[in-house]
Order: structure tokens, then C-alpha cells, then sequence
DNA sequence: CCTTTATGGATGTATAATGTCCATAATAAA
DNA sequence: TTTATTATGGACATTATACATCCATAAAGG
């Protein structure tokens, strides 16, 4: 279980345009070729990032890529979503046929009596599902600019880097 | 990204031993008809758990499968690191060579000044890590014995309840 | 000895991730 | 309006990984 390499791409990508971010466009190349990946790859990436309204692309001349609201308000969990798919990271196997009976949930249990629907998970997946929101509370705490707000001050300058 | 479906078979297959646990060993035909799965497929399972040593394996007539330890001391973290593997949710994708400077971690940023080995992280695979931890700490948090403390009191009787 | 049981190698299949190529559409600039 | 530039999406090829099975072997109990 790792996060693909695709998201990886699409976060730097994200801090290369949180950087130039000054309503410029940033081309598919530039953004490539800083990041060492084909052009023909990472423009499935953006694609993404845009249907999902994290970028917004223009087509044309002087054309590119721009954040499509502001870098504290795109979080890492926001970027993931939308690259490895909203799926949960663990779903039950066999639709509940198979399981050890001690592994179903007590419907009645304390914290459901308000009648979630997740009553009837088995207890297995309960706890993943746990350990996912504790995971996905911590990236959407951390956002695009948290990156830009700690980094070392000898990258912080006006042109690109590279 | 997802936990593969052996790890469910493995935490389900554990929560079955720890249920029979009178230090009675359970054949891999028990276990994997219950799961609903192949015992070729189950064993292969079965095998990186003795490995690991969270079970122990016994050859011959009346063998099978028990649990090497109490189950509270059987994490489901413990499960999923010897059936996913150890390795890391994130890895920086190529030894640094191509980050933006911006995702650079500054080297002597407050909390590293100890000078932990990951100060040269990307912060990218800072905040990756952090979560992955987040995550671990719940995994490491919820044993096998919760599920069968947390199981619906009509589930808890002596024989096996397939 | 013979049955039962786990083990591990080899192998096959399915699915997902990765990566490329090309035709097309849209736009800005000339 | 033409032209160069740029993103888009379909099709495709290439791995890598997960899933699953079969079989020969070894170990232990009856």
C-alpha cells in the first residue's frame, strides 16, 4: 500500500504554481521539465487536478495553468482524493457472508445508538475506517501553503528555481 | 490506494484463531472455508503470519494454526506491516534531484534542530509521514482482542459459528 | 507406515499504475 | 484571419502488483 507516484507529481506541481502564483500562467512544460517527468504524463495529472477544480487550464499562447483558489485553502487530502479516487482504504470483503461472527458489530453498541449507517460494518472495518480519519484529518490540516510557509528562506526568491 | 484483501483475511483469520484460542490449533481448511476463500491462497497468508511470528504452525494430524502471543498484544498494525510490507506511504520520487527548491525542508527548522536524519526530507514527504503516523498510532492502538471485546454479545459462544 | 497438515516454488491471470503518441480543439498573438 | 501555442482526451503499450492455483516436499501424529 503506497500512494502512486502520480500524486507525489501533482502535489510539487501544485507548489511549483502556488510559487509563481501571481495570476500568471505556468505551461506544461515548464512545470515537466521541473519535475523531471514527460509532458504527456504530468498533463493527464493536471487534467485531473482541473476537472476537480484545483487548477484551472487555459488553452493558447500564454496559456496554462493557475491554482484555481488560494494555496491555504488546497489541502494534501484535497489532491490525493482526487488522484488515487475516493474509495475507502479498506472495504469489506464478501459483503458480509464470510466473516467471523465476532467480527460483526453489535448494532446497539454506545457510540451508534444515534443510528449511523456504518452500524452494520464489521468491526474490522470500523477500525480502518478510524485509522483513515485519522490520517485524513492530519492532510487537511496541511495545504499547499503550509509547504510555501515552511520552507528553507534560501528558496524563497521571485523568479522560478530551476 | 487501498489494504489489499489478503490483510483482510489475515485480520480475519486472526480474530478466528483468537476466538477458538484454548490452545487448540485450527486447520487451514477451517479457517479458509469460513473465510470463503481457497486454503491454497489462505496458507500463503497463514505462512508470512508464522514468519512474522504472529502465529505459530504445527504439521501433522490434529495441527494447525494458533495465535504466538495473547491477542491484545496482536495490533492490527502489527498485521498490516508484515502483509502490506514495512515500507513507507511516501516516498520522494527521485532522491530529490527534481523537488522545487520550495518543498525543501529548511534544515534548521525548530523541531529538527535535535537533528533527526529526516531533515533533509522534502517537506512533501514531511507531511506524508506525519499522516502515515497519525494512521500507525490508531492501528498500533486497536489488537485483535478489541474486536472480540467490542463484538456483539450474541456472536460470543463456544463452538465456532459458521 | 500412512494420513494429515503446513511449506514454498513455480506459474498463471487480472487489475492497476505508469508512460507514450497522436488527433483535436481552443485561444492568443501576429 | 492565419499561425503558433497550448491543453485535452482517446488509444495504446508497458510494467508492476495483487490475486489465485497447483504440486512436490517435509514434518508430525496415530
Amino acid at each position: 500500500m503506497q500512494f502512486s507516484k502520480s500524486t507525489g507529481n501533482a502535489l510539487h506541481a501544485l507548489i511549483h504554481l502556488a510559487h509563481s502564483d501571481r495570476g500568471q500562467h505556468v505551461g506544461i512544460k515548464e512545470l515537466s521539465s521541473s519535475l523531471g517527468v514527460s509532458d504527456s504524463y504530468l498533463s493527464k495529472i493536471m487534467s485531473k487536478l482541473r476537472q476537480d477544480g484545483i487548477v484551472r487550464a487555459s488553452t493558447g499562447a500564454s496559456g496554462g495553468y493557475e491554482l484555481a483558489r488560494p494555496a491555504d485553502r488546497i489541502s494534501f487530502l484535497d489532491v490525493i482524493q482526487v488522484i488515487e479516487g475516493r474509495q475507502q482504504l479498506y472495504e469489506c470483503l464478501n459483503a458480509n457472508a464470510h466473516h467471523h461472527p465476532l467480527a460483526e458489530a453489535a448494532e446497539w453498541s454506545e457510540e451508534e445508538e444515534s443510528g449511523h449507517p456504518e452500524s452494520k460494518d464489521c468491526l474490522v472495518k470500523k477500525v480502518m475506517n478510524g485509522a483513515e480519519l485519522q490520517m485524513q484529518s492530519y492532510l487537511r490540516a496541511h495545504t499547499i501553503q503550509w509547504v510555501l510557509d515552511h520552507a528553507s528562506p534560501g528558496s524563497i526568491r521571485g523568479g522560478n528555481g530551476e
